[in-house]
DNA sequence: ATGACTCCCAGTGGGAGA
């Protein structure tokens, strides 16, 4: 079983891309992030005739999720329950046994920031509404652009980044928090290359020079760790024409 | 360096992202 997490930074610009990526590597789920597309924009008849269901969850300008599988996902969960989010950050679906939560994390902008204090707040709703999806279903992958960036060597230049967003202790402490539950990070159960980013900003030929940051996480439960046999970070549509500034990652899981 | 690029909604510029 394979699942992915890829901010696509549009829907509307990158379909193309990814029904081309979805042809390449038949993911039996991905969830997307930063859709950018009301419901009734959201082109699902291209992703069903590709072979895939989806359901999908968005908003004008901003923010805006879907999650794609080859098997239709029950008990299909919008943002966090009880949360009153005004954005559209998070979809959960079960799909072949597993719980699949895709989340598009707040930015935070920078600490200090009303913005900011969303971010905690967001985050402390999602811990405690993941540890409940956790007792529900003990087969959980949580994944997505969690725009933390959890240690410094997931950051090209730690000492530039440090307590910036992304980087800050608070950050940090969250995403501690979320490992807390039992979650771990599919990424580090394998040996990486150094300098492995899953976002590079468009900016200064950051992507030519490799200057990014690893903030797009598959996370799974103690349940699912034992089946965990691959995590990688796909490059490649970060070199297309018009690419987002995330790469998809991959988590394989033993059948 | 209050930069850089890309996307969006706007409307001949500005906010947000990370």
């Amino acid at each position: 079983m394979k699942l992915a997490t890829w901010n696509v930074n549009s829907l509307a610009v990158r379909l193309p891309q990814l029904l081309g990526w979805l042809a390449a590597h038949p993911v039996d789920a991905i969830v997307l992030q930063e859709t950018k597309l009301t419901d009734d924009k959201f082109p699902h008849a291209a992703i069903t005739e590709a072979g895939y269901r989806v359901e999908w969850f968005g908003q004008k300008t901003y923010n805006g999720v879907a999650l794609i599988s080859r098997e239709p996902a029950a008990d299909v969960a919008k943002n966090i329950a009880g949360f009153g989010d005004e954005s559209a950050r998070l979809i959960a679906g079960t799909v072949a046994g597993v719980r699949v939560i895709g989340g598009y994390f707040p930015n935070g902008q920078a600490p200090g920031s009303d913005k900011f204090a969303y971010k905690m707040r967001w985050l402390d709703a999602l811990r405690d509404w993941v540890q409940a999806e956790l007792a529900r279903h003990p087969q959980l992958v949580l994944m997505g652009d969690f725009n933390i960036a959890p240690e410094d060597r997931d950051v090209h230049d730690p000492v530039a980044w440090a307590g910036q967003i992304h980087c800050t202790p608070e950050e940090r402490a969250h995403f501690a928090a979320l490992l807390g539950l039992g979650l771990v990070d599919a990424f580090r159960l394998f040996e990486q290359p150094p300098k492995s980013w899953s976002w590079w900003d468009y900016r200064n030929l950051a992507f030519r020079k490799n200057q990014g940051l690893r903030i797009d996480h598959i996370l799974v439960s103690p349940a699912l760790r034992g089946r965990v046999q691959a995590c990688t970070i796909d490059k490649e549509p970060r070199r297309a024409e018009r690419p987002s500034d995330h790469a998809p990652v991959i988590v394989t899981l033993a059948d």
